[in-house]
RNA sequence: GGCGCGUUGGCGGAGCGGUUACGCAGAGGUCUGCAAAACCUUGUAGGCGGGUUCGACUCCCGCACGUGCCUCCA
């Protein structure tokens, strides 16, 4: 089997997969702040780390993984300045920060299932690990990193010599070309809030004490947590002080990324993460998406023109994860044209019966198909050409004579599509009814008879429970339509 | 203004220094009771200008354009 390797930002090379502990992976989801919607752009993301999931447990890795919801503390900007999202959200809904937080993490969680996304080990909410994001500011505190201003606890970016190198930021010539004014209190324009305080004079529906023993001077504060700290301290507590894997989306590479490693490795002195993916962001019609712009689809605005979230998973994978995808209704509708060309596939395992001829050798689809699926998407990922491998085992099957396809294999080589890809072609095409089944029987009799009157009134019944039935060389086969 | 990425046929989108990606859509034809499917044929892809090479879509340089981050967002 060929070795499983990614494209490592963090060496920016491709390389062997190898992690800390044989047989299990520690990954670590940067998830979603639950202030509004997902829109497919949130959701290729995740789509992508699905499929990471599924490839890792192909390959018989143990994975234990966290996503965190975000529901609190996410500014606007992911600059420490402006307002908290949440906050933002529910001042607009006319909502407490923590209604809002639940009506769209609930919101996210349900989309999970729509999409079919793997239930990740453990899906931790920000706000319930306050003492653990707390504990990690006093290491911070206790080593030195960290210093208090008017506004908060910060991290002194200076003190940590690698800071750039991540995302290999030339410091100087992004504040000498910065368009945003920074709080001027700052030892250093990089450094970021790992604490905030509540303005004083003001009530915030989402906050804490802050312990006395991190603060300056004996004024009690209360405050919230910086959105960078969340993802070190939960994957810390939860996964150790090393990941195997950490992924998130492009964005993330320059400011959150940088200062989690920044702030995990200054905590505990050790490598954060030995691998970090990164997906490429979705265009909608060759621009981005933005909500001012209105194309910031969700499911429900998919659904409501008919599409389903398997079609927006099969669009999603025909493009590598690296890759700046373009989402066009035009460009959705020709990955539901491809999903159900391979459901026509699936549901001839309900059709072969005992016609299969034993005594043939090459009957298709071969067995080596599924493993052979693994090992394309081995390649780092690589769902474009694991779609292509998919097509052409399933378009031989769609090309053979009944009598040489064999239906376990058939349902064998579906079933791992299913699991590595994450269809549900299994599910979605279960066998036909008995009612269903006698129609058919009595339209090939009326065949026969040539009573074409009455074979294609019974095409329209059939058409009508929505099963089309097309005649072939060797006989009759359906299809849901 | 700073930093990064990209430019492949009608649309989407891969791999690869020399062999058909793949999917969707289109045109003509064969077959068929009809329909559908299938099959055959077809459109002569690689932004522009150089360079390296026996040979470049694939490597290097420049230019143009697009796009992303630094400000909503994965």
């Amino acid at each position: 089997m060929s070795s499983l390797q990614f494209y490592n930002t963090r060496t920016r090379t491709t390389e062997k997969f190898i992690p800390q502990h044989e047989g299990e992976v520690k990954l670590y989801t940067c998830g979603p702040t639950v202030y509004d919607y997902l829109t497919i752009g949130n959701w290729t993301a995740y789509v992508y780390w699905d499929i990471l999931v599924r490839l890792l447990e192909a390959n018989e890795y143990k994975v234990h993984r966290v996503m965190n919801i975000t529901d609190v503390g996410h500014l606007v900007s992911d600059a420490d300045d402006g307002e908290d999202k949440l906050e933002k959200g529910a001042r607009r809904e006319d909502k407490t920060a923590w209604d809002v937080a639940k009506f769209y993490g609930d919101d996210f969680l349900r989309g999970m299932q729509r999409l079919n996304l793997k239930q990740p080990e453990y899906i931790t909410k920000a706000t319930e690990y306050i003492p653990q994001q707390l504990e990690l500011v006093r290491t911070l505190g206790q080593k030195g990193y960290t210093y208090q201003i008017d506004d908060g606890i910060y991290f002194d970016t200076s003190k940590f010599p690698t800071y750039a190198d991540f995302a290999r930021l030339d410091i100087d010539a992004q504040k000498a070309g910065a368009r945003v004014e920074f709080n001027q209190a700052k030892r250093n324009a990089s450094d970021f809030a790992l604490w905030k305080f509540t303005p004083s004079g003001e009530t915030r529906d989402m906050e804490w004490d802050t312990p006395v023993d991190l603060l300056k001077g004996d004024a009690t504060r209360k405050g919230f947590p910086g959105w960078h700290l969340e993802c070190s301290a939960m994957a810390m507590d939860l996964l150790g002080t090393t990941l195997d894997i950490h992924t998130g989306g492009i964005d993330h590479i320059p400011v959150h990324h940088t200062n989690e490693i920044a702030q995990s490795e200054a905590a505990t002195g050790l490598r954060f993460s030995n691998y970090w993916l990164h997906n490429n962001h979705l265009k909608v019609d060759g621009t981005k998406i933005s909500k001012s712009l209105g194309n910031g689809y969700t499911l429900d605005d998919l659904e409501a023109k008919g599409y389903t979230p398997q079609d927006l998973r099969m669009f999603i994978l025909q493009s590598g994860y690296q890759t700046e995808g373009n989402f066009t209704f035009e460009n959705l509708t020709s990955a539901t044209h491809r999903l159900h060309n391979w459901r026509r596939a699936a549901v001839l395992r309900h059709q072969l019966h005992e016609t299969v001829d034993e005594q043939r050798d090459n009957r298709v689809p071969a067995y080596a198909a599924s493993q052979a699926l693994t090992e394309v998407l081995n390649d780092n990922m690589n769902t474009s050409e694991g779609l292509a491998h998919v097509d052409r085992v399933l378009g031989e099957v769609l090309d053979s004579t009944a009598s040489y396809i064999d239906p376990r294999a058939l349902t064998e080589f579906l079933q791992h599509v299913d699991n590595v890809l994450g269809f549900e072609l299994i599910t979605s095409t279960p066998d036909i009814g008995d009612n269903a089944k006698q129609l058919i029987l009595e339209r090939r009799r009326a065949r026969e008879d040539k009573n074409w009157t009455k074979s294609d009134i019974l095409r329209d019944t059939l058409a009508t429970q929505g099963i089309t039935v097309r005649d072939t060389a060797t006989g009759s086969l359906w299809e849901y339509k």
